[in-house]
RNA sequence: GGGCUCGUAGCUCAGGGGCAGAGCGCCGCCUUCGCAAGGCGGAGGCCGCGGGUUCAAAUCCCGCCGAGUCCA
């Protein structure tokens, strides 16, 4: 079904290209040379190392703005790089293709793309490789994808796959490729909900770029199978292109990797200031090097054991044992991987990603701590910071949202922490090696999952330590443990499908007519009506409240929720059915603090940017009745002075009473016009989006708002927390919320006050004084008992005989026990317990008498129940003890 | 978003239902011309907070707060 469509394209057979099927990897190609093998490998290997295959070199700015410039030529508008941080979806963290820029509301139709056809420079982040990087000389982390799109429907035909293989091929040529070196390899391709046939354009012997034909979605019922899934036509067919910019800069440089085409300055840097005693440009290191790249690019992954059968076929090759091979290669690894690493973090922290020990921040901080791990391995002399700067200058045409002094700030935070943690995981390790003498692969498991050690930090420390270590199995156990979570789906709530509620809350209307069109009945009843005032909880904001009237009878609305654009107000009761017409009331009060609150916090997001810096983003966001709380994205708990700066500029926003609109727009323009600041809550679905300018703050929002700053009211911060690394959060309240938070702490204040009976001002001082004296009493009783029970227990000493039973004092009755025991006595003590007023006991024994026995005995005449040690052991009593009798029992047990 | 670990003296941590502990640090005394070292003595604890179970909770259970870490 998917071969069919390689059939069709004009261009392949105008020009003489063939299709073969390859003997090797039983796959179909096109050519128009003589060539029977694909040439991709594994059906061949990179003959481009030291082979160079256009007819000059490029660098990454020039090869970039050839691409570019030669697809403006040729009728494609440049559109700008989207950040690396994907704040237009809610399903990714990170960038990973250019086409990614487009989905979901382009590339489904719903919204028009910026341009058609366009071209663009993407960079990416992918880090599904991470462990290959450096090992292969072709794997980066981060590489810009350059891509031509054309968007077509059944309206509007742009391009479709004669005109992209004809583009491709003649990109290739004009950069002195020969048509007779180019392959197209067929490779169906699917992902992200979406498929198609794809060709994957080979030059000697390496993937320049990859044709998606995208016109396939994901369907169940689908007729067409591809890698398991099925799916079905779209009416839309997308060209969606990808041509790796260092791939090209690589294979015109023809150098031994990738990394020494795009970086080799920040190489250069890295090996001059670290621990390796050759250089990478040593003729027979270059070979080494070459050699293993062209291999590894036959080989595929080299995760496990594929790594080392790798290395034994390169030293093969060049004919030197494997011992020398790592000698030389894998120092220089960590030096690629180091660069690569830099200039990842580099676009993290520049688009604004802030490390974090959960969410997308995690991603910074894993990508940071591999790159202090291998500067430390390389014994670095220069900080990370300062290759960070030295990618900075080679991307000078890159525009960053936040400034590099805030980067160089969150790494040295960043370093900060990853040594303490390593310091920490020292003596953890040590502690364990010391109690257990030995060191188990469930052990190195939680070092790494719990504690952040890697293993091979763990079994040096052990072997330092001359421990015997168990390692086997480290990778599958760790597996193991993190394939028991699971994920939760989010269920749909309502079973039927309605219409798309028309909503009213946008305008001031608090008392409503509408037509009934759905009920649904579980534990509650969700009712479903044509039209409604009431707001459903979104945004963070809280759902409105009210009533439901249906003849003449009222019914309370407890919960107002949507799902797919139909509102469904929750009922507890309802007694009415589809097509009567209700009365909605909406509980104002209720709403305009909500909307107070949500205005609200727009200021003080704003007000936020201008204290902390524009690396600030909403991470989260919750309207309430009586407060209402912010998430950002930060590094470090703000301080006092800017937690009170923030409350004045938003305050001062307030005063100024400036004006708030919200209007309908397009998206497309908005994000223009505004960037994608706008989605700081979230991404709204749909082709227009409701936009809200907030005083000098504009964002995305399906929200209530004020028309005004000034009806905000105050702004009251009323505490600044972080809630986990990277996430501040700031709880607030507005209004008369903010009148009222203040008057509850206020009561607070008078009520402590009123207890300790000294003015609120001194109530700190007081506090402390009171403390401090309560602690030095507490001492000095304690001392008191001491001696006290010391006394005693002589007295009782002098006249005992056999056994001492005696009556006591609550609060000493264990120091005395103690002391007799001490003494050489044994017994039992009994007195009234001063809370609950039960008959407590204390028995104890300094002779070979077990005091457990003691207490068994008085238990069995009085009842009750206790238990204890040898020397002491205590209970209570159910009924008053006769001590006479207890005595005589005692005496008997000797 | 999910999992795991940890909150006990100023610091690093033991203990893990029945007496709140060690090492380092701090203070004082002894020894010394002085320092280092040593000896003797001492101060320093809401055992993170709130509930529950129990005769009894630092210890077990639940919730919260805080720190750390891994994964998506």
């Amino acid at each position: 079904m998917l071969e069919e469509e390689y059939l069709d394209i004009d261009y392949l057979r105008e020009r003489g290209f063939r299709r073969k099927k390859c003997p090797k990897c039983g796959k179909y190609f096109w050519t128009i040379g003589d060539r029977d093998i694909c040439g991709d490998p594994p059906c061949g290997s990179y003959e481009f190392i030291g082979n160079p295959v256009f007819s000059r070199k490029y660098t990454l700015d020039e090869m970039r703005e050839k691409y570019l410039s030669f697809f403006e030529k040729r009728g494609h508008r440049r559109i700008n790089r989207y950040p690396v941080v994907a704040r237009w979806r809610d399903d990714i963290y990170l960038t990973i293709a250019s086409i990614a820029d487009f989905q979901p509301f382009v590339t489904s139709g719903v919204v028009p793309p910026p341009a058609n056809p366009l071209t663009i420079s993407q960079p990416c982040i992918r880090m599904d490789d991470l462990d290959s990087v450096g090992k292969t000389g072709r794997h980066l982390t981060l590489f810009e994808m350059m891509a031509h799109h054309a968007f077509n429907s059944k309206e509007e035909k742009i391009y479709w796959k004669s005109e992209t293989v004809k583009l491709c091929t003649e990109l290739l040529e004009e950069l002195g490729v020969k048509v007779e070196d180019i392959v197209y390899k067929e490779e169906p391709w699917a992902g992200g909900g979406n498929a198609g046939p794809c060709l994957e354009a080979i030059v000697s012997g390496i993937e320049l770029a990859t044709l998606v034909f995208m016109n396939l979605v994901a369907d169940e019922k689908g007729d067409i199978v591809i890698k398991g899934e099925r799916y079905r036509k779209m009416d839309r067919y997308i060209v969606d292109t990808g041509y790796g910019l260092e791939r090209f800069v690589w294979a015109s440089q023809g150098t031994p990797t990738v990394y020494d085409a795009v970086f080799p300055s920040v190489l250069d840097k890295i090996e001059d200031n670290s621990n390796i005693e050759f250089s990478r440009k040593d003729e027979q290191v270059k070979e080494i090097i070459a050699e293993s790249s062209k291999l590894a690019g036959v080989m595929g992954s080299l995760k496990g054991k594929a790594l080392d059968e790798f290395r034994r076929k390169t030293a093969d090759k060049i004919g030197i044992e494997v011992e020398e091979l790592l000698r030389i290669v894998t120092p220089l690894e960590k030096v690629y991987a180091l660069a690569d690493h830099s200039r990842a973090i580099l676009f993290m922290l520049g688009d604004g990603l802030i490390p974090s020990n959960a969410g997308g921040g995690y991603l910074a901080r894993l990508m940071i701590r591999r790159a202090l791990r291998l500067a430390e391995e390389l014994e670095l002399s220069i900080p990370l910071f300062e290759i960070l700067s030295l990618h900075r200058e080679l991307m000078k045409s890159f525009d960053f949202e936040v400034p590099m002094e805030t980067i160089q700030e969150i790494l040295e935070l960043e370093e900060k922490r990853y040594k303490a943690t390593i310091k920490r995981g020292e003596r953890i390790v040590e502690r364990i090696v010391c109690r257990k003498k030995r060191l188990s692969v469930d052990d190195l498991v939680e070092l790494y999952d719990s504690h952040g050690i890697p293993p091979e930090m763990a079994i040096k420390i052990a072997k330092e330590k001359g421990v015997e270590v168990e390692s086997d199995n480290f990778y599958s156990k760790l597996a193991e443990k993190h394939s028991k979570a699971e994920k939760k789906k989010r269920e749909k709530k309502l079973k039927a499908e309605y219409p798309e509620t028309k909503k009213l809350y946008y305008s001031p209307i608090f008392e409503f007519e509408a037509k009934v069109v759905g009920i649904e009945r579980n534990d509650y009843y969700y009712l479903i009506l044509d039209r409604t005032a009431f707001y459903p909880e979104s945004g963070g904001q809280d759902c409105d409240r009210g009533q439901i009237i249906v003849n003449n009878k009222k019914f309370e609305v407890i919960d107002v929720f949507i799902e797919n654009g139909v509102i469904a107000h929750v009922l507890k009761e309802f007694d009415g059915k589809v097509g009567d017409i209700v009365k909605g009331i909406v509980d104002r009060e209720r709403r305009l603090r909500h909307t107070r609150h949500h205005s609200a916090t727009h200021v003080l997001l704003h007000s936020i940017r201008r204290v902390l810096g524009n690396h600030i983003w909403q991470a989260g966001a919750k309207k309430e009745f009586s407060k209402a709380r912010l998430d950002v994205t930060h590094y470090v708990k703000p301080s006092e002075e800017q937690i009170r700066e923030i409350e004045l500029l938003a305050n001062r926003e307030v005063m100024a009473n400036k004006p708030v609109e919200c209007m309908w727009m397009d998206r497309i323009e908005a994000e223009k016009k505004y960037g994608f600041k706008l989605y700081q809550g979230g991404v709204p679905p749909g082709r227009e989006i409701r936009v809200v300018k907030v005083g000098d703050d504009v964002q995305a929002c399906a929200g209530t708002h004020c028309n005004s700053t000034g009806e905000i009211g105050v702004i009251k911060l009323l505490r600044v927390e972080s809630i986990q690394d990277g996430v501040i959060r700031f709880e607030f309240a507005a209004g008369e919320a903010a009148l009222e938070q203040i008057a509850e702490k206020e009561k607070l204040l008078k009520e402590a006050s009123g207890i300790l009976r000294v003015e609120e001002k001194l109530l700190p001082k007081t506090v402390k004084r009171f403390f401090e004296e309560w602690k030095e009493q507490k001492k000095t009783i304690e001392k008191l008992i001491e001696e006290i029970s010391k006394i005693k227990a002589e007295r009782i000493a002098e006249k005992a005989k056999g056994f001492v039973v005696e009556f006591a004092n609550s609060s000493e009755v264990q120091k005395l026990a103690l002391k007799l025991a001490e003494m050489g006595y044994a017994g039992i003590l009994i007195c009234k317990d001063g809370k609950n007023g039960k008959t407590r006991f204390v028995a104890f024994s300094g002779k070979d008498v077990d005091a457990k026995e003691i207490a068994r005995v008085a238990i069995e005449m009085f009842g009750g129940s206790g238990g204890g040690k040898k020397d002491i052991a205590q209970g209570i009593l159910n009924r008053e003890p006769d001590l006479e009798a207890l005595k005589k029992k005692l005496e008997e047990l000797l």
